[in-house]
This record gives C-alpha cells, structure tokens and sequence, in this order.
DNA sequence: TTTTCTTGAGAAAACCTTTTCTCATATTGA
DNA sequence: TCAATATGAGAAAAGGTTTTCTCAAGAAAA
C-alpha cells in the first residue's frame, strides 16, 4: 500500500514546512520518516551502497530529489575525513597572476565537489597563520599556495602540515610539489617567431635582474638570438619601455627590426616609442611582449603578439594535483614547468606564417 | 600528584606521535586522557563556560597549548549549525573591480573566524547553481554576491535561500541588501575639483548609456558643471578617449580646460591624445579619472587624479553585513551606497589646494 | 514439512564537540 | 555531629551521516 506513491502527503508536507521555516534543513531522517524506511537504508538507496530491493532504492531517491534533500557535508566530513574544501593561499590579491591561476583551481575543483577557500594574506605572517589555522581547523583537504613571483615564498611555513600542500606560480619548500610556467620555453616560442618571420637584429628589453623570470627568459633569448644579442634589463614598467628605444636609438649602430620584451607593459612603452620615433610597427620593427594581458595586450595600437603563460591551465593543474594528494594518490614531487602559447595579434606581422 | 604537571610524559608522547603519523588530528578525548581528565572537563575549560578549579582551568590550557589542540570545525559546527564559512560569488573572475572586494571580505571576516569560498562563476546558470549548492552542502552561514558591473545581477537565482545573502557591485533582487559605490558621489567629487582649481570649460567623456554607473555620473556631472555642460558617451576603452579628444578638438567651439573621464582608461587615451596635439597636462587642461586602478593611473604620464570607489572598504562592509545576518541580527535591507574618495596625482594639477 | 540459502532492511556504532544534567565530595552553619 | 549548601567534575545526549553487523522473512532445496 506504501509502495508507489509518490508525492507527499499533505500532513508530511505540513511537518517539513514547518521544519524548514524554523531554519532547519531537511535531513536524512525526515526522508527516512517519509518514506516509510530507516535511515541506513535511505543512506544506502541514495549512495548506491548495499543490497536493497530496486524499487525502494527508486522511490528513496526520487523522493529525495521531490523534496530536495541534500546530505549535510559537515556530518559526512566528520565520518569521511575528507572535507571537500580545499585552502588558495595568495599574497597577491590585486595581481594579474594570480587571478587566472585561482579561477583554473576553482573550475577544476568545482566538478569534483570541491570547494576553495580563498586566504589573502598579503605579506603579513601572522595573517598567513591565522588563515592557515582557520583552515586547518576546518579540515581542508589539501592547501594551494598561489603568489605574484615565481621566485619568492608566502611569509608562511607550510612545511609538515597535516595535509598536502601544492605550489603554483610561487616557491616551495625542498622536495615539494610546485608548479609553474616554463619561462625558457615562452622566451624561446617568442624569439623563434621573431626569427621565423624575418628579423635579423633582435634585442630583448626586459624587468630587473633580481627577477628569476627575468634571467631565464634572458638566457633563452640568447640561446636562440645568440649570445651576442642585446639584453636591456630595466623595471616591469611602460615608462621602461619607452627609456629603453630611446637608448637603443641615441646610441650608435644598427637598430634592431625584432624586439621581445620581458611584459606587455614594457612592449607597450617600445610600441608607444617606435611610434613617436616614425619607426613604424610591424613594418619596421616588430614587437612582442609577454603575459598576454588582455587588457593591456589587446588595447595597444596595434595590439600586442605576446606570450600567454597558461595560468589558468596552471591553475587547473594544481587544482588536480592537490585533489590527488588529497585521495592518496601519489604526485611526482619536484618542479613542473608548464607550457607557454604564442597569442599572435599585430605587433609582429607575419600572422599569416603561423602553422 | 597528577596536578602541576605541565610536560608531557614520554608514553603520552608516544601515544600522540603515533596517531598524528596515521594521519589522525589531535582530538578533544586525547587531550582529556593526557589531562586525566573528562572530555567535557576539557571543552569547559578550553571555552571558559561551567564551573571549574581556577588551577585546573588553567592546566589544561596550556596542556592544550603544548600539544597543538585546535577543535574540529566540522563536529563543531555540525553541533551549533554554524560552518563559520560563508560563499563569495562573482562572475568576474579576472576583474579589477573584485578583487579589491574579495580582499577586503576575505579580511573583514578572517578577524571572527570567517573563511570565505571563492566561486567564479563566469556568466554560467548551471556552473553557477553548481557552486550554490556545494556551498549549501557545506551549510555556508551566508553568501556575498559580487560582479563586474553595478546593473546587473548574477546568472543565478539567490532569492529564498536558507542563508542570508548580501550583493556588493552587483544587482539583487528587490527587498535584498545591497551595496555599491556611490557614483553620484564620485562624479561630484571630480567634478567640484575641477572646478575648484579654476577650472570653468568642463567636459565629461565616458562609456556607454547602457550602464548605469555612466547615466548616473554623467547627470552628477551636469548637476555641478551645469545642464549645458557637453557629455561625450563611447566605450570604455583608451581608444574612445583618444578619438573623443579628436572629435572635441576638430570641432569649432571654446575647447574645454577640464576633462572629467568615466574610467582611467579613457583617462589614459585623453591624456596621450592631448600631448599629441601640443595641449599641455595640467597646465591646459585638466584630466581626472575614475576608478583609481593603479597600475593604469599611476603609470600615464602625469599620473592620474582620479576617484576611487573604496571597493576594499565596500567588500569589508559586505562581510560584516552577511555575518550580522548570518548571527541573528538584523540588517536594514535595502541599496547603500558608499561614498567615494578623490586621488589627487599630477593630472589635475591644484595637488597644494587640496584641503 | 524441515532445513538451508538469499534477500531486504533495520539497529547501532562511529566521527568530534558542546551542553545540560547529575552526582560525589568538601565546606559551611546549626 | 548532622543537615544543608557550594563546588568541581563526569555521564550522556545531541548534531547528521555512513557503514558494519544482525536479523527476519521468504524462497529454494531436501
């Protein structure tokens, strides 16, 4: 006689009404209650687990969907020991880095169930204790530590936690699992093109010396230009940039016909420079800049060829990899470096060579 | 005997060791073992409720101290109905207008032991119902909804859910709480400065009559300047303040000796475009913009005056406002808008009559 | 008809913490 | 010395879920 129906009657409806406008949720008891069973078999019916008549497990679970349970996760958390939350720890909060890298981590997650709580810590230890702490105590799975250098640590020791830790775009302890874009590899991609579509003289202007980023990407300019190209290091800045044409062109010799540059910032500065000079871009010299930052990038007259890091794939990677450590998989420790891709817009020309 | 102790014997020590090596946290019951005493001796103690021997209080403290205690925030939370989490919601995951806002609730609430989920959400229903109810799951005592832009509201609907809900920058439903920066204000502020210097030719250049944020400046605008005041719509980009300069320019007409810009960008364009054409920053013209996104307004050449919404104050706001609700107390619902404040750099020019 | 097996479903423990209630002991007053 | 009170600390329940174990009933085999 219990068997088959389906909707609700209207006493039960009543109860769970009342239920829920006291704030309550709906829990796996109510269920069980309605549907005539115990809660270990509603468990079962609606995890798949155990041995249960076909149709009960039916009826339970579309039940289930008609009155809109959904398991408390604090409850399973405390059984399963797994909270289904991961920890983003950043001291880059206003960063164009980071961004990419946190919404690749939180898409990646979000179809495993996984929930990311995002710690802005800026460059204070104590913060970074105190969110560190929080989330321990709410059981994270596993915690990413996201930054603004690749060749700096957070102001926090994340070494010996009771879960695991991965690195992405900023420095890890000894024997850590770490992530980040493979600077050779996109200077490399940038100096090549410049070859491939013609130039000769290529110079690299680019961000200070004190930056990890900033040598790699140098040496592998020169391993690919020779090692007698001009390398101008200088700060991350427009205002750089536009410095660094002026010297080129005060100076004596030969001016250069390919220019990559260390950001799309600085490219923007020799973009704005080779304007003001009548050197014209492509035409006569072509530029290429690095990160791919839209909104720079894209509004540059003419937009901006330059390198894209793949930080949200970055982001997506790490994502993955704490959600394996998390589950007990083992992860190769060690530092990944991830590909970078050509973004080929019209500072260059030669868009037409791409294949 | 057993009183006074403070260090723990080497058995205790062993028994701890070994549990934390399975992976086991720290529990309530071995720090009540170790102390000899109940487990409802310890959490009394610990959370300064019951009556107790000041001594006894005070041994189990530092015991709880010395071996790292910290209570799981998932039985606890399970007990008291309070995850001290709460969901952060924005579909503009690489903006710069959010990410102020995320700092600052991610800072408000960390003081109360607040963890924030961040979910980006992009412009997707389905991914956004997605992270509605992990976060529902994970019983969030509330949820912040932030976007890129003030008239219009997420892909999702927030309406009815068991949790208190508060927009920042973005649209809610009606009879919610919302918060946003006080454009009028903003435009006010700009616009008095100009005028204040000296300035009396003035003209707004600013996106599209689609937005909101623009209308209602641009009317701020006009309410100071005067009704006849010119008011140039385009896009929000460089270009459109470059071709606005142009157009104003090649027009006859009284040329203005005030421009206020609807964002830095536009700023920016305004600026290159009147160096080109001779006219000198400040001392012909002043240029204010809006927004205050430093790595734009600080690198134009003069750096740009220009109003800043306060959006880490907004995002600070926005969380205090979600915990009172998530805490019982009551919040006046209805649109706050906060007010705005003016960076004075060189663009302007009149830095010394700031008062 | 009796025995064995299969199937379906419930009872109870476990996860960790907090809170209320109860109880034993020590202290005070008569 | 006895009763009444104050004090300190433990037992147990609650919160929501999952999992293991147990058990009853029906079906198949003898």
């Amino acid at each position: 006689m219990r068997k088959g129906f389906l909707t609700l009657n209207s006493r039960e409806e009543a109860k769970l009404s009342a239920r829920r406008s006291k704030g309550h949720r709906v829990t796996i008891h109510d269920l069980a209650r309605i549907a005539g069973v115990s809660v270990s078999t509603v468990s079962k019916a609606l995890n798949g687990n155990g041995r249960m008549a076909a149709d009960t497990r039916e009826r339970i679970k579309s039940l289930a969907a008609e009155i809109g349970f959904r398991p408390n996760a604090l409850a399973r958390g405390l059984l399963s020991n797994r909270s289904f939350t991961v920890g983003l720890l950043t001291n880059d909060t206003y960063g164009r880095f980071t961004l990419p890298v946190m919404a690749g981590i939180s898409e990646a997650l979000v179809d495993h169930g996984v929930s990311v709580f995002l710690c802005a810590i800026e460059d204070d230890p104590e913060l970074g204790k105190v969110h560190v702490d929080a989330m321990l105590d709410k059981q994270v799975d596993g915690i990413i530590a996201t930054g603004k250098r690749v060749d700096r640590s957070l102001p926090v020791d994340l070494a010996g936690l009771p879960v695991p830790v991965v690195y992405a775009f900023t420095e890890g302890e000894a024997g850590s699992v770490t992530l980040t874009a493979d600077d050779r590899h996109g200077a490399r991609l940038a100096t090549e093109w410049l070859q491939r579509i013609g130039r000769k003289r290529l110079v690299h202007i680019t961000g200070p010396r004190e930056f990890a980023s900033a040598v790699e990407r140098a040496e592998a300019f020169r391993e690919v230009a020779g090692s007698a190209a001009p390398v101008l290091h200088g700060v991350w800045s427009e205002a750089w940039g536009h410095a660094a044409v002026d010297r080129l062109w005060n100076e004596g010799g030969g001016k250069p016909d390919g220019i990559f540059c260390g950001n799309d910032q600085i490219a923007r500065g020799v973009v704005d420079a080779l304007r003001e000079r009548g050197a014209k871009v492509p035409e006569d010299v072509s530029v290429i800049g690095f990160d791919n930052w839209e909104i720079m990038a894209a509004q540059t007259r003419p937009p901006l060829t330059t390198v894209d890091m793949n930080l949200k794939e970055l982001g997506r990677e790490a994502g993955l990899m704490v959600l394996a450590l998390a589950e007990g998989r083992t992860v190769e420790p060690g530092l990944r470096k991830l590909p970078c891709k050509l973004v080929i817009r019209e500072s260059c020309g030669g868009g037409d060579r791409r294949d």
